[in-house]
DNA sequence: GTGAAAGCGCTAACAT
DNA sequence: ATGTTAGCGCTTTCAC
């Protein structure tokens, strides 16, 4: 007899997994018996557990988390649900590790999915965490309405808040303060001088984007200037519409001497704008979110510096208080974010014309 | 009846989540025929239906994905587990990214777990994914000892290879081809002009990192250069040691005119160790990978860049291949790579000084 | 200290 | 077209 040419899904040479009433009937003991071995729970003699521990490696045995997850009486899944922008952008991902910090050495997996900002995405996300059965979900919310939230809370599902708050609703959140620190940032221009500040943003359905907005506002009313002074492009969503909407400005005839771009993509596009025109040294920029390289760039890019990694670890110790029951209501925990001067944001406007 | 102050683990108003048997119940029907409704299955009349669903959406029904993975003939869990150096890794993030864009498609989640590159880490990750019966991993290996991998695929778990080929085992397998990319960088610095040039490469046990440490020599050999006048830096790992590394070779008598580093955060601390002498005009280079920005960067950065995204899709589609019963057997596919020339690497070395 | 029986929530196989 | 029974692999319960 000869195996087919073709491997398939199920070569000849598999031996499918063990099950433990295989290692119970090979150890002469009972499937009770074998749980409480594989599981270290007391009451085995040292003899019987060398037997079992035999039979498992015999057969290579490796028990089934869904059926012990499934019969046990709190039923966890030892698994942990993260909704981001995307897994692939750098902050998302930073986030992602701090989770994974605090979740591996618990044994718990973390299923990371990206939102892509579409609400309805969202919505598909969390009933199929539902759905499998998740301990807890750690999201940073694209969505206005939060049905889908509230009932996922509903039934018991675990939620924790990250970067963005759900309008609306009591509950656990880690978060910076957004628009402070766009205040912060934008104080820092107008003290270097700057009256005509370009604010890029994202949508304002964007919940941190309307605060950071908020927050620039909050910096040229504290200044005393007036806000028509600022050029404030609203619902730039990628780095390619950031550095076209700013490049229109700059060759404006009344162009801004500041930008201050509100989120790691835009500033991005807004320093291929500044760099394509030569006007890197000119034009003074601070940008929200740290970016790689920044220091290298010339000048080096002033920043708002959030923590992700930080952001993820607080919101996964949060968590884990949850799930262990010593929550003691919903907390809303700030992390701290740091203004970088590096070059870019201390640019001084040029000397008025006259 | 004053519930406590404390919302615990489970609120007051909290309610379990339904069973099929209650939707049944409610609807009046047997749970199969809840099963068929909720699985799309044919054989049941639309009044029927309609009488479930509204069972479904009074009891605010979701099925256990468990269960049913546990009784199905198939015990598909629909869940993937990537294996890959850091989840904060922008190329890294990459891969996950494009292994997301086809999983999820299929309603098939992905659970990412960072390696650290540490052989023992990557054992313990495989039996997790065993114990939780994933459809199949997606793996970046990062150990010379195959053992733990060949078990886990003789015990018919489905396994695609990336970046890295396992040593010594036959399998399905999406790389770049490291030591041609390697050999081409290393001759476009060569045709350039240079002879002293420095690789700053990862210790060899990375297997891609011994690959380009043989493309760097290829190179040599074919111009007809002896091997000797270049400097080749072998075990680091991350940018501070390639920033202290590179540092060194330029404060030395006879300094390199070139660098070829080997790996993405190699390539930054090269180019902090470059910018901090303000040597960044003067040496030449060419790093592996691209990264972010590095367009913007004064030179910018001429890289051979792969497409981590594209090895992400390629090894998620040979994976449900696998996964559907189609594939006929192991199969090697490599991701074309291109050298983008950006200027850094176009910097001719220093006339001879006589 | 150990094991037999029941059952977690679902789908397979076979009724009707 | 629909329901009934068994059983996926495990942990609980409770007996010994």
């Amino acid at each position: 007899m000869v195996s087919p040419t073709t491997d398939g899904a199920h070569p000849p040479t598999m031996k499918k997994n063990a099950t433990m009433k295989q290692v119970a009937a090979l150890a002469g003991v009972g499937t009770k018996t074998v749980s409480r071995v594989v599981n270290d729970e007391p009451g085995v003699t040292s003899e019987t557990a060398r037997r079992v521990w035999d039979a498992v490696h015999a057969l290579d045995y490796q028990v089934d988390m869904r059926a012990g997850s499934l019969r046990r009486i709190n039923g966890q899944t030892k698994t942990l649900g993260l909704l981001i922008s995307t897994v692939d952008n750098p902050f998302a991902g930073q986030i992602h590790r701090g989770v994974e910090d605090l979740a591996s050495q618990r044994g718990v997996a973390v299923l990371a999915v990206s939102l892509h900002e579409d609400p309805v995405h969202e919505v598909t996300a969390v009933e199929d965490f539902i759905r499998r059965r998740l301990d807890g979900i750690i999201i940073g919310t694209t969505s206005a309405d939060v049905t889908h939230l509230s009932s996922a809370m509903g039934r018991g599902m675990q939620m924790v808040f990250i970067d963005r708050r759900p309008p609306g609703l009591v509950a656990d959140c880690v978060t910076s303060d957004n628009r402070e620190a766009a205040a912060r940032a934008t104080s820092h221009l107008i003290k270097h001088g700057h009256r005509r500040i370009a604010l890029l943003t994202e949508r304002p359905a964007i919940q941190t984007a309307a605060e950071r907005h908020l927050g620039f506002l909050d910096a040229y009313g504290e200044a005393g200037i007036p806000t028509g002074e600022a050029d404030v492009v609203i619902g730039v969503s990628n780095a390619a519409e950031a550095a076209e909407a700013l490049g229109r400005l700059l060759d404006s005839p009344n162009p801004p001497t500041a930008v201050f771009s509100a989120q790691n993509l835009i500033t991005i596009g807004a320093l291929q704008a500044l760099h394509s025109r030569g006007l890197q040294h000119q034009v003074a920029q601070v940008g929200f979110d740290d970016i790689e390289l920044a220091d290298l760039l010339d000048p080096a890019v002033t920043v708002i510096s959030q923590d992700p990694r930080e952001i993820g670890r607080v919101a996964a110790a949060r968590m884990f208080r949850k799930l262990d029951g010593e929550s003691a209501g919903p907390e809303h925990i700030i992390v701290p974010t740091l203004l970088i001067e590096r070059g870019s944001g201390e640019i001084p406007p040029p000397p008025p014309t006259q």
